[in-house]
DNA sequence: AACTATTTATAAGC
DNA sequence: TGCTTATAAATAGTT
């Protein structure tokens, strides 16, 4: 019995049942709305006709103003071409819950940054202090990871540049070898020593753009 | 495992924990609210911000040509008729630069509050500690000053009130000396010490509404 | 409205 | 994000 069979969702023809079903259903969709916007710190609002024509509607407290105002005195705005009322209500309440929501986040960002304080009691002020202090401790630990992050970056470039720098020394000293005994022509000094200005290794570190490890100095030496 | 304790409603810390609930329930609220429409004949329309400021809704077949043809605000239902198109994009624009300012602001907001600090640099981060830093100066400053006022206000108060106590000692002894040589009737001994429960210079500050410095005891004598 | 068998939603894990 | 599954929650049908 009860939930026999799965429900299908269409319309239900007993009236009864209908009235029935949308004062259960109503009741849960509100509570899932509720629910949402708890758990969620999100702003919902919900408007809802019956099939009888009769307005019902949620909001959460940030929403509630715009859309009791409205429903309650439904407004005298022009009555002419009438979008009707339920669509009225929704886009006026869009709009201007957005408006609302820019307002209040930007006292509020006023007020982190400790501007528009008048008014505010011993205990607000403090509320502000302790999220401030919240954020900020925070933020300076995020920062301290990001810069421990940066430095081992740092070092691991360091220790791959220094890897590098002993590959080339390795090579050029294998160049030096090679020119001991010259094959080409010429002979206008073959001197290289192992400090040269091409690399020092007392120098300050380079910016090597990871130019992998082979040496390409234009020159061509065949041994 | 899974479900396995009763979900508390209450605002879900973790912030991908969040966001993925979010996603969720949002998803289950518009499914409920499409059953609802249907099986009982009803006309639902959602409007949600999620704490990020993202707008989302929903809305059932006889609500939504209006709403997605009109792009679900549009500030002056004032005009009359069809508001012309150009008008229409200012308003969308508008509607659309409000909401990028609440996605904005909130940002801003969860930075501060030390949150989605992910993907920003050294340098951002420092912004946003000097920030928090400079804020919380100010917020405390400000407090600093809204407790001194308060303290100045309650000496000031306190200052009042022992005048105010005097001036009652005073007038009391006024009335005792009155009564050691009494005039009207009877003689059911005048005796009034200087201690008495009616105003005890030694017991604990007592609330005065600041009621005036004159003694209205209801007694009446005449010197 | 209250009751319950059943369906549905969903939190946690992956 | 999507899928899975154990469990909590919603609810259809009946009283």
């Amino acid at each position: 019995m009860m939930v026999s069979n799965k429900v299908q969702i269409k319309k239900i023809d007993n009236a009864t049942a209908r009235r029935v079903t949308f004062s259960k259903r109503r009741r849960g969709l509100f509570k899932k709305a509720e629910e949402l916007s708890v758990l969620c710190d999100a702003d919902v609002a919900i408007i809802l006709f019956s099939s009888n024509g009769k307005l019902f509607h949620y909001s959460n407290s940030s929403m509630k103003d715009v859309l009791e105002k409205r429903s309650l005195h439904s407004r005298n705005l022009e009555k002419l071409n009438q979008p009707s009322l339920e669509l009225q209500l929704v886009e006026d309440s869009n709009y201007a819950s957005l408006s609302k929501e820019v307002a209040d986040r930007t006292l509020q960002l006023r007020r982190l940054r400790g501007e528009e304080l008048q008014g505010l009691s011993i205990e607000e002020l403090h509320q502000i202090e302790k999220s401030l202090e919240a954020g900020l401790s925070r933020v300076v630990a995020r920062k301290g990871e990001v810069i421990m992050n940066e430095i081992n970056r740092l070092q691991e470039k360091e220790l791959k540049l220094m890897e590098e720098n002993d590959n080339l020394r390795q090579e050029l000293l294998m160049i030096s070898n090679a020119w001991t005994r010259p094959i080409g022509d010429s002979g206008d000094d073959g001197e290289l020593s192992e400090s040269t200005n091409i690399c020092n290794s007392d120098g300050p570190p380079q910016e090597y753009e990871s130019s992998g490890t082979s040496l390409k100095l234009g020159l061509h030496y065949s041994g």
